[in-house]
DNA sequence: ATAACATATTAGCGTTTGCTGATATGTGTG
DNA sequence: CACACATATCAGCAAACGCTAATATGTTAT
């Protein structure tokens, strides 16, 4: 793959690699939703939520709508939806397994503080 | 979700997302690799490398499993695999839909430098 | 035009990340 | 044992990230 298209699919992946991301999307998974009952739903700053959304706006996760004054957001496409779904169950099991089979094989990704 | 569940799934996402570490996935997707050769493969640095393998293992992306004086590390599971593949076909999407679509909603995850 | 509301953007900050180079640990071999 | 090789870890640094508070932009209603 092209050096810088692996760069752009890094960021692109990076969207969704942050908690208040995923509860960003997990709150638009089925429905749009406005920046203010984002920002309501999550009990978050407006001004964080903002940046959030940009950055999802940015990595093409989701997309924004204006309607009066009001910015409804919603994730790009159904399979964004089906990656996030995904995402979710190939954790659960990752989890599970690591739980399960490996007790020395804990997951703490990277320098993760105690 | 359990809200520090939320982060550790944080973590485990942002396991994918960065370019060597996607590199490293993709030469370890269909076979175990020594680090050594996976250092060969990217032509990349050994200490670098060594971390970005153990941020994976972190993350329960990949397993390691020592044979002799070398160390094999290969993906998880399945699961990993499709996930990976997954991301792959969606981002494609994604990038296709965005390039042909939205001339101003170009791909340019959070603050992505010019 | 002004006011009120919704959202975006900016500035500044502390923290985390990824990198390199040096060093430590571990494993087989002479 | 000493030695070479494979890998892991540490220290230090520069860049990127996420947060908050303040401010700017945009939209509707009066």
């Amino acid at each position: 793959m092209d050096n810088n298209l692996l760069d752009v699919k890094a960021k692109f992946i990076r969207g969704f690699s942050d908690k208040t991301r995923l509860q960003i999307l997990h709150s638009i998974q089925d429905k749009e939703l406005t920046v203010s009952q984002i920002v309501e739903e999550l009990k978050g700053n407006q001004s964080n939520i903002s940046q959030h959304l940009a950055c999802l706006k940015g990595c093409g996760i989701i997309v924004g709508r204006q309607e009066g004054k009001y910015m409804y957001y919603s994730l790009r496409n159904k399979q964004i939806k089906q990656l996030l779904i995904m995402m979710d169950v190939v954790f659960n099991q990752v989890e599970e397994e690591v739980a399960a089979c490996d007790k020395n094989d804990q997951l703490d990704c990277c320098r993760r503080e105690a």
